[in-house]
DNA sequence: CTGAAAGCGCTTACAG
DNA sequence: CTGAAAGCGCTTACAG
């Protein structure tokens, strides 16, 4: 049907290991070469990757396993890691977990099925832990959230400082009576929580903190119920994007004034936080930085499988806007 | 190293045949069946796909190129697409070109060197043009831009009605002077300009248009200039999300006060769009439907190579909001 | 530098 | 229902 890499070599007069060579650029005679050429051009020839695959035992290519790449943090890492990839000659192989341990495992067996070289993953909490990435096959590459204690390499925000610097922030402004929404299936969210709890022990105050799904629409209907509260907080911190994004709307359904009644702060600059009026404070994540980070890392195993684990731990830049303007204040 | 066929055949005491046949849902005796499921849960067995797909000689998947899967618009598809493609047992190449036909050239010929079962492409409109379908050995479903005309399935807006909508829409608001913001490398830049143009002139207003490169930056430098002119429009429709995005970041820093001084009103319902303020009046595009109807569309013409070319045109929904109040009231 | 041959891990007629 | 055998399209020692 196609043409194969035998049909080249019956039209060049040479042996299909010739024509392999000419592909991957090995010893030929400048002659033979250019005649390989001329029939590969002529014949409209593709080499099938399979085949190559196969033979080569080396798939080139990379599982990206993320929980939802309309999640604009993972689509920016997901952009990063793909232009890398494809600089390297190497494939990507795009999942979404929704944050749901089957899929997950699902998916890790098919990256397996695959025989990937090797995977960059945001896993859930509950696989993160119980997950035996020895014997997986391929080396793994965790992003986002940590992985089992220093079995595997990984990219990570400094979360707990991250989360600590909102807290400052917020006292800095003026605001004593602080919450926290956090995701409740990633140790991210946990991580968070920690440095939020550690910031406001420190300055002597209470703690008030809720952990829901890692979802917009979770987000909204649970601060719609706390600010129904009585003892509903002054501020709020929300421990990622999409949960930003419910808080907002549920204050806005509700016609709480920010900041005067309500300060809010969050994680990730997506785009839409400095379009709201006031904009959103939040702490950004180095996006790019993770991605190609979490890429070069994983290349780096792949040459040298013995090197020693590695965690990159990497800070937050604090994007301070009107949402947390000090209280009282214009 | 892995385990392969063989080593389950041996184990089970069976040729690699039944074991194929299991694998396969083939017809096979309970008693064997039961061995090899044994053979393989207890040998940690996984098929290799690179070999399975050079054999059947069929790859089970399709590629999705897009400009940029950070557009939201493409986030969102892409998110369909691999769904609906999972659940079908099939795998998703994706390609970002960044509208730039070297890419695209580059992205196609990698497909074939996949020998994938399809491609669901938004092609740039100069690809569009130049592009011999046939000759690629793999069906086409283009989205979001027309392909060569009824060369390929396609799956598209009504683009020229929308943008009329819109331009009905800000008519009836009460605007008279009315620019528009396109892309200049699609053809769902060109078509939405017609249907603008077609709105206007039937109106028998003078039309004011001008043609950028697709990304927000770009926009909000020409509106930036735009906006300086003494006969700048009282109304912009921008012709897609990052264009709008690139006109609300240079109305916000030119100080413009929307609707009051400038009316907007846009394409793509993307989240931020709601929570800016006053919110943005856009025609929101049914992105889980073209998704799904794409790759509905790819698995017909897979199963049926032989069915006339279809094009499905689906129709944008107009989310007035306060971005297009009728001038002059509160 | 070049070619003949083996083999990567599967699936699929073909016999039985 | 089962197995022996061929072959998908490549790469890679091995001789020369």
């Amino acid at each position: 049907m196609t043409t194969s890499i035998k049909d080249v070599a019956r039209l060049a007069g040479v042996s299909v290991a010739t024509v392999s060579r000419v592909l991957g650029n090995g010893p030929v005679s400048p002659e033979l070469r250019a005649r390989v050429e001329a029939a590969i051009a002529g014949s409209g020839y593709r080499p099938n990757l399979s085949a190559r695959r196969l033979r080569s035992q080396s798939s080139r290519t990379v599982g990206l396993i993320v929980s939802d790449i309309c999640n604009p943090f993972f689509t920016a890492v997901s952009r990063e890691v793909e232009d890398v990839a494809y600089r390297e000659g190497m494939r990507v192989i795009l999942c979404n977990t929704d944050e749901n341990p089957d899929k997950e495992a699902m998916y890790l067996r098919l990256m397996q099925e695959e025989r990937v070289s090797g995977v960059i993953f945001a896993a859930t909490r509950e696989t993160a832990a119980r997950l035996d990435v020895s014997a997986l096959g391929f080396p793994v590459v965790m992003i986002d959230r940590a992985g089992p204690a220093s079995a595997c390499d990984a990219v990570l925000l400094d979360n707990a400082a991250a989360a600590a610097q909102l807290v400052e922030h917020l006292l800095a402004q003026g605001y004593r009576s602080i919450g926290g929404l956090f995701g409740n299936t990633s140790s991210t969210g946990a991580e968070r929580h920690a440095g939020f709890v550690a910031a406001l022990s420190q300055a002597g105050l209470p703690v008030e903190a809720r952990f829901v799904a890692p979802s917009a629409a979770a987000a909204e209907r649970e601060v719609a119920n706390w600010l129904r509260q009585p003892d509903a907080p002054r501020a709020l911190i929300a421990s990622n994007g999409l949960l930003l994004l419910g808080a907002v709307k549920a204050v806005r359904g509700a016609g709480v004034v920010v900041p005067e009644q309500l300060a809010l702060a969050g994680f990730d600059n997506d785009s839409w936080t400095e379009l709201t009026e006031p904009g959103m404070t939040v702490v950004e994540q180095p996006v790019a930085e993770i991605g190609q980070a979490a890429m070069g890392m994983l290349l780096e195993r792949l040459r040298q499988p013995e090197r020693p684990v590695r965690k990159v731990v990497l800070a937050g830049r604090l994007v301070p806007r009107g949402s947390s303007r000090r209280a009282g204040s214009a």
